[in-house]
DNA sequence: AGATTCGTAACTAATTTAGTTACATGAAAC
DNA sequence: GTTTCATGTAACTAAATTAGTTACGAATCT
């Protein structure tokens, strides 16, 4: 959607515009996007000609900052104790809460140097390639 | 519950046993588990004095090993296309498979550095130190 | 004023996961 | 060889999560 977003020059697009690009709900996508708007990443407007729109330059939108907006984690486990007292959780979550520190650095820096921009870039190379063909047959 | 049959000394765990250090079920504990048989991580046994032990040294037995035999992936997200056809799909996928890539063997990298002998010692470290506060107490 | 669009609550349906019961299979003890 | 113990597995239930839907109020533009 975010890409969409890129793609559209400043135009806002309404959530029943996004929905259909990705074959859901506009109630879905308003749900989903609005998590991005306090990060500044997505701007909302109401009324005739509303709908949303890039809160910043898409060169200045990397995936980490969607990522942490949508408050997902990096890490496909969680380091909260289930049983408090229990020695081996401790010391598993000890393990875990070391590697888990380092590793999410490493893939939010990674995450960090891709922008939206970057698949925008990808997307309309992909486009014009997609037109090249055609035209070829 | 491998910690634990780390601790074991050899003895064969039963699923009752196990399931009741994690406060859960022995059924539970026996569909998780046979996930790491095949893998040599455990090996089980029935009838008398049956039940489970570790299939090899917990120090040849990496966490990065455990996630893999347990199918798990270790980051939280899929790239694998929804929309077929859709090139802001393709675009999207294409940067994260990248990522996903080194992503991931960077994490099983770190996680194979660290084996159940080196929890099961962090374990003994804190379960020492406890008889130590308690007796002080 | 009227049309349009987001914001949000409330409800339904589908999916996943954990837990449970039940019973067959295999292995040791006697 | 029978009894006892333990895994293996199917089947069912319950809880939690998620996506989808309907409805309607609030804001904004023409």
């Amino acid at each position: 959607m975010l890409v969409h977003m890129a793609e559209a020059n400043g135009r806002a697009l309404t959530s029943e515009e996004l929905s259909s690009f990705i074959h859901t709900n506009p109630v879905v996508v308003r749900r989903s996007v609005a998590g991005l708007r306090e990060a500044g990443i997505v701007a909302s407007s109401r009324g005739h000609g509303g709908g949303w729109q890039l809160g910043r330059a898409p060169d200045r939108i990397s995936l980490a900052e969607i990522s942490a907006a949508l408050g997902e984690t990096l890490l496909p486990f969680s380091t909260e104790p289930e049983s408090p007292g229990c020695l081996v959780e401790q010391a598993v979550i000890a393990a875990l809460e070391d590697f888990r520190t380092e590793a999410e650095r490493l893939l939010a820096e990674k995450l960090g140097r891709i922008t939206l921009a970057d698949l925008a870039a990808d997307f309309r190379r992909r486009y014009d390639e997609i037109g090249v063909t055609s035209h070829a047959v």
